[in-house]
RNA sequence: CGCGGAGUGGAGCAGUUGGUAGCUCGUUGGGCUCAUAACCCAAAGGUCGUAAGUUCGAGUCUUGCCUCCGCAACCA
């Protein structure tokens, strides 16, 4: 592995919402760890990011708020770019796919392989919905089921069956965008012949690249096994950019074809003289960053499109990682089920690092894991607070209390100091093997053990005893406690940046250097340390349950949203409601039936006399809430006896989605008795 | 029978070419007192989803089955 230079990408985040842990633990803090190593390793490397923002989703979303899809994307690329820089991801560029400059090299693109006959042209029909004048994607088709007859059946698939459905399949479709019934229309497309890269792509992901993670490598293979087919690169939308041959208006560059295309313009913008070298040039290395949904595009079409354009260096690597769910349930932006990253800065200031541990030390590299608020305070008071910044703290401590803050001289070491200096030394290795191979989560758990040593080395050779017959001793001892803190410095700083920074301020290092790594010699003599600052502070428990309570909030409000009211009943006739005797009443007394769980027996006060009525409450109210209060109830509801007690009506309430009942009151106090109409 | 990934001590995860099952947290006991009741040592705890097969030997290979996740709308 002797390349000049490393291209790092990540995937382009969809302007459509917010970042969440998701898209962090998943993507960008893995890449950010792999470009600070490779930073301090000295390598150059350039890390590209940026927004994905066209494609579908966007146009709806703005339709929906009644804004353009322009208003949308600003909105999400200006919020996602900032938090990014606060939590400390640090793009060489975070750009748009809305660029100027994206524009044009995507069309350029195109265009190139349009003329080189990289394409296949394609007529065919589509349904087309009149109303909102758009094509319409397979998903926002719905209809009727032609197995099951399930109504609610998408246009690729029923969810009620499980059958692959094509939007022609469907009994009486409906557009979902308008409800309005799509037309059939003609339209043509161009297509990527995916097959006819087939063989090379076989040779080189099969045979060329065994080393990528079994996640990627398995699902190229299934693909490539399946055979590939052609894959429309274009689509009819007023929303993105504009297929650049003649004969093509209302038609825009498939999202997935112009994205990835990004990497490439962000680099431009950023390098407008030497971009060439970071994707051209064969001693560069690319390395995409990904989720595990977009595996297919980076593995596949992408390569493919960048071999049929030519002149392109391919991806070296994609290590993609599986997802993260939280609190047991998958992240969804549309149900708001996510930490995202703006309000953890909010809710957390300072605490950067805290998040950026707790997502590489449990990130989804193998399977998918969860990420609960419980696990975060654990990791946070356990492993943060306890071990890494308890050590340096020590340290700090012990150095300031026997010799006034600076870094004593070190004398002879012993058979142990030489060990405990090994010992480092072969983590060192370890770590570094692990981030070459994009093991963030072992590589982690390495610079963990270098803070462990540290815990160590000072219980072991415990310099508050000597202190009290050899101070040459304990110089040597806190020496090399210093230089373990000072190593510290460098080994987290691709980890947890601004801890790093702060251990490296508090011991006066100016410079962070790879090769210091394993060093007994970085501070000198005399250095003097600065006052000792805790570098984590315990989460305590109410925190973590406002964060765990955020959520339940939201699950409650989704719970809510998605309440659909059900049919109405059939009519009844004027003279069937008249029947009915509903009254106003107050509440004199209350009490819980014995040996039932539900029933409260009611006297009511309905302004003649008082009348009794059991009625299934007792798990919303408690009796002495309701004695005083006024009720809605139907007074001629034939009496019934309810655990041997006459009931003579019924109290009226509203049932909310989750079960919960709310009593129906007047709006103002009403004499008792008063009809209620 | 669509295709991939995953199912390992109480929790979260390792286990790279088959050879005595590891790590972190938690639990229990002990030590220390410099440190944010933090640190250090030790112990207990697993028939590695399930059934069968290959092998002298399988968590690791093969096959069936069960469960979870992803791909096919949105989405890392």
């Amino acid at each position: 592995m002797t390349f000049k230079r490393t291209t790092v990408t990540t995937a382009l985040p969809y302007a459509n919402g917010p970042v969440h842990i998701g898209h962090l633990a998943g993507v960008y803090v893995p890449a950010d760890i792999y470009v600070r190593y490779l930073r301090l390793k000295g390598d150059d490397v350039i890390f590209i990011g940026g927004s994905d923002e066209h494609g579908v989703p966007i146009t709806i979303k703005a339709r929906n708020e009644g804004v353009t899809p322009q208003d949308i994307v600003d909105r999400y690329h200006y919020l996602i770019k900032k938090s990014f820089e606060d939590f400390g991801i640090w793009f060489d560029i975070y750009s748009r796919t809305t660029s100027q400059i994206h524009r044009e090299t995507a069309s350029d693109f195109f265009r190139t392989l349009y003329e080189k006959g990289g394409f296949i042209e394609k007529t065919s029909e589509q349904y087309y919905d009149e109303e909102v004048k758009q094509f319409l994607a397979d998903r926002y088709i719905t209809g009727t089921c032609p197995h099951c007859k399930n109504e609610h059946a998408y246009g690729d698939q029923c969810e009620a069956c499980g059958t692959s459905l094509s939007p022609t399949d469907l009994i009486n479709p409906k557009s979902a965008l308008s409800g309005s019934t799509p037309v059939r229309r003609e339209t043509k497309h161009w297509y990527l012949p995916l097959d006819n890269y087939e063989a090379f792509l076989r040779q080189w992901i099969l045979e060329g690249h065994k080393e990528w993670k079994s996640n990627v490598y398995g699902q190229c293979k299934s693909w490539l096994d399946m055979g590939l087919q052609p894959r429309a690169v274009s689509r009819d939308l007023d929303w993105g950019i504009p297929v650049p041959v003649e004969g093509a208006e209302g038609k825009v560059l498939y999202v997935w074809f112009d994205a990835p295309i990004g990497y490439i313009s962000n680099t431009k913008e950023l390098l407008p003289d030497s971009w060439e070298i970071w994707w051209k040039d064969k001693d560069t290395r690319i390395i995409h960053f990904i989720g595990k949904d977009n595996i297919v595009f980076h593995c596949i079409v992408f390569p493919a499109m960048l071999k049929a354009h030519g002149g392109y260096q391919l991806p070296d690597n994609v290590p993609a990682n599986e997802f993260l769910n939280l609190e047991g349930d998958k992240i969804s932006t549309s149900r708001n089920w996510a930490v995202w990253l703006h309000e953890y800065l909010e809710d957390f200031p300072g605490k950067q690092d805290v998040l950026r541990y707790v997502l590489t030390a449990n990130a989804p590299e193998t399977k998918d894991n969860d990420f609960t608020w419980k696990d975060f305070q654990a990791r946070n008071n356990n492993e943060l607070v306890a071990i890494l910044g308890n050590f340096v703290h020590r340290a700090m401590v012990l150095t300031h209390k026997y010799f006034d803050g600076k870094v004593p001289p070190c004398g002879e070491l012993t058979d142990y100091d030489n060990r405990t200096v090994d010992e480092f030394i072969d983590i060192k290795k370890d770590l570094e093997k692990n981030l070459d191979q994009f093991r963030f989560r072992d590589a982690l758990k390495d610079a963990m053990s270098l803070a462990r040593i540290g815990n160590k080395y000072l219980a072991d050779t415990e310099p508050w005893k000597s202190a009290k017959t050899d101070m040459p001793r304990v110089a040597t001892i806190l020496n090399l406690s210093m230089q373990i803190v000072a190593n510290l410095g460098i080994a987290f700083e691709p980890f947890l940046p601004f801890s790093a920074a702060k251990i490296r301020d508090f011991v006066g290092l100016d410079s962070c250097i790879w090769a210091d790594l394993g060093k007994i010699t970085i501070l000198t003599k005399g250095q003097m340390l600065k006052t000792p600052e805790l570098l984590f502070e315990k989460i305590e428990d109410e925190t973590v349950h406002a964060q765990v309570q955020k959520l339940l909030d939201t699950k409650k409000a989704n719970e809510l949203k998605e309440m659909k009211a059900a049919p109405q009943k059939p009519d009844v006739s004027f003279e069937d409601f008249v029947k009915l005797d509903v009254r106003v009443g107050t509440v004199s007394e209350c009490v819980k039936v014995p040996q039932t769980d539900k029933l409260l027996q009611l006297t009511i006060n309905d302004g003649i006399n008082k009348r009794t009525i059991v009625s299934g409450i007792a798990q919303h109210f408690t009796p002495e809430s309701l004695i005083g209060k006024q009720v809605c109830f139907i007074a001629n509801l034939e009496p019934r006896k309810l655990k041997g007690i006459e009931s003579q009506g019924m109290i009226l309430s509203a049932e909310t989605p989750d079960g919960k009942l709310v009593l129906i009151h007047p709006g103002e106090k009403v004499p008792d008795g008063s009809a209620v109409k």
